[in-house]
DNA sequence: CTCCGCCTACCAA
DNA sequence: TTGGTAGGCGGAG
């Protein structure tokens, strides 16, 4: 199964994330939206225990990395319907310590299509799990800021909390 | 196949 | 430094 069964809100300091998890993990995690937070989030009774687990899990982790800190457990993350690229610069991002950052085109060697630099970018574009799987730690090689689909704002003050001087 | 993008290196002002 | 640009590659339609 592909689409999420159960999305349940986090509330963090920045406002209300919104977690989506299918039977085999956390596959979506979304910024807390700009207009009101009317739950929209749908609670069904009955949310399996493995859910339940995974959850606390993603509010520890999220909460651990909006405060700069790196996350101790992350839930399982489910990919499943995403490309192997993606997934191969999605793995890579894991990498990155809070505080560290590389450039699109370090992530492009180190998963060994050195010319996929652009792609790159696009994967991190589709990032179903920001903060998280931390592609705001992506900059451009010249250590600009880059781009950012949740807004550069946010991905400045996400850094900022880590230490990183841009 | 075409078009677009969280890029880059390079060249001209 | 700033600005324009061609090359390159994966994803979406």
């Amino acid at each position: 199964m592909k689409t999420p069964l159960v999305q349940l809100p986090v509330s963090t300091r920045d406002g209300q994330f919104i977690a989506r998890y299918s039977e085999n993990g956390l596959a979506e995690l979304s910024f807390p939206s700009v207009g009101r937070a009317s739950s929209r989030a749908v609670k069904p009774t009955g949310i399996p225990a493995s859910i339940r687990r995974w959850h606390r899990a993603t509010e520890a982790a999220l909460k651990a990395v909006l405060a700069g800190r790196a996350a101790k457990t992350l839930p399982p993350l489910d990919w499943s319907g995403k490309t192997e690229f993606q997934k191969s610069v999605w793995r890579a991002l894991r990498k990155i310590r809070p505080g560290q950052t590389k450039s699109y085109g370090e992530i492009a060697r180190a998963i060994g299509k050195p010319k996929a630099v652009r792609a790159v970018g696009g994967a991190c574009g589709a990032n179903p799990i920001p903060v998280l799987v931390p592609c705001h730690r992506v900059l451009a090689a010249n250590g600009k800021i880059g781009g950012f689909s949740g807004g550069l704002n946010r991905k400045r003050e996400l850094l900022a909390r880590e230490g990183v001087c841009l």
